[in-house]
DNA sequence: CCATACCCAATTGTATGCAATCTGTGAGAC
DNA sequence: GTCTCACAGATTGCATACAATTGGGTATGG
């Protein structure tokens, strides 16, 4: 019954808690359903420990509720929640990529590859929206990492993922997927330049145009 | 063995992650020092299945370290971890209070009362600094409580912790101590004229001030 | 017919036993 | 004398058995 056989590298408990997640985040698992603690160990293929363990992980990160003595829940996110996540994000990475404008310690030529590599993938005819997610989502981490704060890097990490349950690039527009792009390219530019301004505005713009992009799908509400 | 005999109410994971979490941050556990599950176990009176348990939230919240099939030990921080953490800080909590401000969803009488305590017991002859500790962070916690982005309330509280281990407040001067009580009341004042900028202004000066008292002791660093 | 108390099934929480992995030590070869 | 390799001890990781708690269903009394 073990119906992943993806990687079975690593440990029983790491395989339980990435099996989880990404059927969580690809939404098969969807939102208020149960996760007790017997059905996804066999449905894995492991004992209960590690799958406790894993789902206590996914509880720290906010992809799960913990109710004690009662289980496991996949949290359900609403348009509330991706205000606060896009209002916190629109605050923490302008602030980290004008660090990383000044501190110069971004590797230009690994960003400037993944904005490259962005664009390819978007060329295809139907664009492999799962690489650009991942590319992107490479992108921003590797600029935080670069404002030399690894706790910014942790906390915005701790936030991106809620929004991937509504595949956001899916809901891009052409042209909003246009922009997105070039903004990568911006942002490279700006922190090549050490312009610590350039590179936060840039990033806030990008930032709050995604934010737009979602909003506009999922039943607007009022910025912050 | 069992030398805690503190609270016997919640249940043994619970009881395991606040006595370790305590013993961290009143420095009881030194930095570096290795946490054994079963020496802790055996010290709290538990199985190692709870102090598994409390190991790995602590791990997460960045109190310990752990590492695959090695164990787990206290993080030991610096002067760098201090700057990372009030760099943050002076950038999410002005924000947030201004957003409290905006937001009118503030209990006034709840933080004024904090406040008005915590200068209560400033004045004992040896004044409480534990006591006013535990104030000082609920009311910083009840503001961003009032910015109405419950995220970044778990942002903030997963980072302010790691200070406690500084014993914070008794590196103050008198002087600074004064002011920063009286910091308190003048952001009940802002939040009470639905003043954002002002809200903002005298957060971001507080913890701005709490940071150059703590750097002037602990071997300074630039600010970022 | 409704309220209440009790009992039972399901599930989580905890303890313990066993397997896997890592570190340090010491013998032996070069 | 030093380097290598193997083994032993210690420790974590996993599995399983048991205890405790919760929620619902049912019977009972008003």
């Amino acid at each position: 019954m073990t119906q992943d056989a993806g990687s079975d590298t690593g440990k029983a408990a790491e395989i339980a808690y990435a099996t989880i997640r990404r059927q969580i985040l690809s939404g098969e698992r969807s939102g208020g359903e149960w996760l007790r603690e017997g059905d996804v160990a066999a449905a894995i293929g492991v004992s209960r420990t590690p799958v406790r363990e894993a789902l206590r992980r996914l509880a720290a990160e906010g992809l799960v509720r913990h109710e004690p003595n009662r289980g496991v829940q996949v949290e359900d996110w609403g348009a509330g929640d991706l205000d606060e996540i896009f209002s916190l994000r629109s605050q923490l990475e302008p602030w980290g990529c004008g660090l990383a404008a000044a501190s110069g310690l971004a590797d230009l030529d690994a960003l400037g590859g993944l904005a490259h590599r962005m664009d390819e993938e978007a060329r295809r005819d139907p664009p492999d929206l799962d690489a650009i997610t991942e590319l992107n989502n490479e992108f921003h981490r590797r600029v935080l990492e670069a404002s030399g704060n690894g706790r910014l890097v942790g906390l915005v990490s701790s936030v991106v993922a809620v929004p991937l349950v509504w595949r956001t690039f899916s809901h891009y527009s052409p042209e909003a997927m246009r922009r997105s792009l070039a903004h990568h390219h911006e942002i490279v530019q700006a922190l090549a330049a050490g312009d610590a301004e350039w590179a936060e505005s840039v990033m806030r713009s990008h930032v709050r145009a995604a934010w737009a992009s979602l909003r506009d799908e999922h039943r607007g509400s009022p910025p912050a």
